[in-house]
DNA sequence: GCCAAAATCACCCGAAAGGGTGACGACAGA
DNA sequence: TCTGTCGTCACCCTTTCGGGTGATTTTGGC
């Protein structure tokens, strides 16, 4: 966690040298102080977003305590945290196969969060092999009649 | 989790005294340039974070306790023909969605079907293009939400 | 501060999936 | 009869998955 601080800070300052470099080439313009605020507004916002995406960590869910209660329907779909312990599922990993449930690939689900593809590919595995499933499509599957999944 | 809070508060000083410096070495030759750019950035900077935190922010919220956990209720699932003739989606194609839903691999499926290897191939590439899915598991998710699939 | 679990990433390799094209027979409707 | 759809199958090629192994870094609990 603290590694991200310090990337940002590296490139926030590496963009702070570079746009000081170009400020001083390209100030004569006109408006080009218009350019170089819009330019730092939005390279900081971005970082910023990517930052706070990274600050607030780990999906806390919903823990539910199992009280057989019959209940007409339409329920909003409760995750089953004992079942996800029990098959020794971390919170991670969940979240992947939330993902891969919703049609995504291993490449964008690491474009989504901001994982490498190989990190996707180990938490998917891992799921899998919790779970008992040989292909994506069964793991859904198989997440949802446990429970995991909506 | 504080720490980082704290640990993201001293980069940001130490910037700040960084930022201060140069603004000393450079005020009396470009007019506060920097200023105006490193307030920008930092309000981006800012903002980022807290839209950041927004955008996937939850707080650390657990437990619900005596959860009733819902009893089938029995939903018939009624396959929407409508839908699938809106599609194109032949009979025989939609059976070997309905099979792909059910975590079963094309060899798999040929082998209950009688059929080619090949032919579930064909069939789910035809049912794919109509779906507009690129992936089985994007598949299954848009027949879920076209209710072709239960 | 130490330890275990969790999360991250890399690399290799084989299997599975998917895209594209072409083909052929059956069958229904015009 | 002709045409269009459906179902069937083949071949080639690229991409994606999944298994296996090993490694480092974070994090949370004690």
């Amino acid at each position: 966690m603290k590694r991200h601080v310090l990337i940002y800070g590296l490139i926030g300052g590496i963009l702070i040298a570079v746009l000081k470099w170009t400020e001083y080439r390209y100030l004569v313009i006109e408006h080009s102080i218009e350019i170089y605020g819009g330019l730092i507004a939005a390279t900081f916002a971005v970082l910023g977003i990517w930052l706070g995406l990274k600050l607030t960590g780990r999906p806390e869910r919903i823990v539910v305590k199992e009280v057989r209660v019959p209940v007409p329907a339409a329920q909003p779909f409760l995750l089953d945290e004992k079942k996800r312990e029990n098959l020794g599922i971390s919170p991670r990993e969940l979240e992947i196969l939330e993902l891969i449930a919703q049609g995504m690939s291993n490449r964008e689900i690491a474009g989504k969060l901001f994982l490498s593809e190989n990190t996707v590919k180990t938490h998917s595995s891992r799921v899998f092999d919790k779970l008992g499933a040989k292909r994506r499509t069964q793991a859904v599957q198989l997440g949802k009649e446990f429970g995991l999944l909506p």
